[in-house]
DNA sequence: GACGTGTGCTTCGAACTCGAAGCACTGGAT
DNA sequence: ATCCAGTGCTTCGAGTTCGAAGCACACGTC
């Protein structure tokens, strides 16, 4: 029987503390930008991303936001009305589920990400990928996809158990 | 000649929204277990964890360990503040360097941080390597190690440009 | 050895973040 | 039809985070 106990080698421990890190400073470039940019936070910037590129409507419930981009719900409604107000996007109470609230990105939230996005992909571009090939970057998608999809089945934020009454 | 505007494709973006994501969440995942067991964030198990495990002698300098772990100044000497009132840290005046201040880890610093070392190791084991054969998990330091160093080579936070008087 | 710029850390205020609790609606069970 | 546990979002309070400004020491030049 092998040892239930799992342990870190020195090459998980490496692996580990280096994602941490270059992520941390990934963000950290990104975030610079983004403020001198747009005024944009990090967070703001991952909304409207979400909304404007990857939503075929430009539209998505609060709590799959708050997922899609690792957030808590509270968070996520001080942001988006932070967002609101600057007109970058608007929120309406969902069609079919009166308790939910959709969130549409606005013209002028499309024009705004439109607007920082190159430099934003640029220091993506020279912070991230510069020393890597190619065949590196395929393979790093390759490996950090399963454990993306591994993450995602665990129970996302907004299933936290409640406290029972 | 190429294209001198840099672009991301949709493997870069890919691995790009995959990175911050598995970082997010798997700090989320040993955020939640640090809480519980030890009663500690996650900044301040990297800190014990870097003068405890990393640091030969037990100490480091405020700065050394603020950019050791991609975090700001102040939010450090507040943290700190937080480990030396809960007698995890002591915090004393450099020798050589007069400005500087030393954090040493105490003995309880180190007792605590062996109780909740192998919860801790047992979450990132579960979430990050699970899904990772031995391999992958050797490609994938490879791979991030040069993102790393090529991260760490630009000005650190602690070099930020100080505003002109 | 006095000056002045640079560096190390802290203080300060404002902004952000989170989980817990609260409110509102849903959908299945009775 | 009524209940009630579950879910979606917001509010609330406490704690954390950051950069800018401030203070103290260091090290170069003169």
């Amino acid at each position: 029987m092998t040892d239930r106990r799992p342990s870190l080698d020195a090459v998980q421990l490496g692996v580990y503390f280096a994602l941490m890190e270059v992520a941390g400073l990934l963000r950290h470039a990104v975030e610079q930008q983004l403020r001198e940019a747009g005024d944009l936070s990090y967070v703001q910037f991952q909304l409207l991303a979400r909304l404007g590129l990857d939503s075929p409507t430009g539209s998505e419930r609060m709590t799959d936001l708050a997922d899609g981009v690792v957030y808590s719900r509270s968070g996520l409604t001080y942001q988006a009305g932070l967002l609101e107000k600057a007109g970058l996007v608007t929120r309406t109470p969902s069609a079919d589920d009166e308790r939910g609230v959709t969130v549409t990105i606005t013209d002028a939230g499309r024009a705004l990400l439109a607007e920082v996005l190159p430099g934003h992909v640029e220091v993506v571009s020279r912070q991230l990928f510069q020393p890597l090939t190619r065949a590196d970057t395929e393979a790093l998608a390759d490996l950090l996809s399963p454990v993306r999809d591994h993450m995602r089945s665990s129970p996302p934020r907004s299933a936290a158990p409640r406290r029972r009454r």
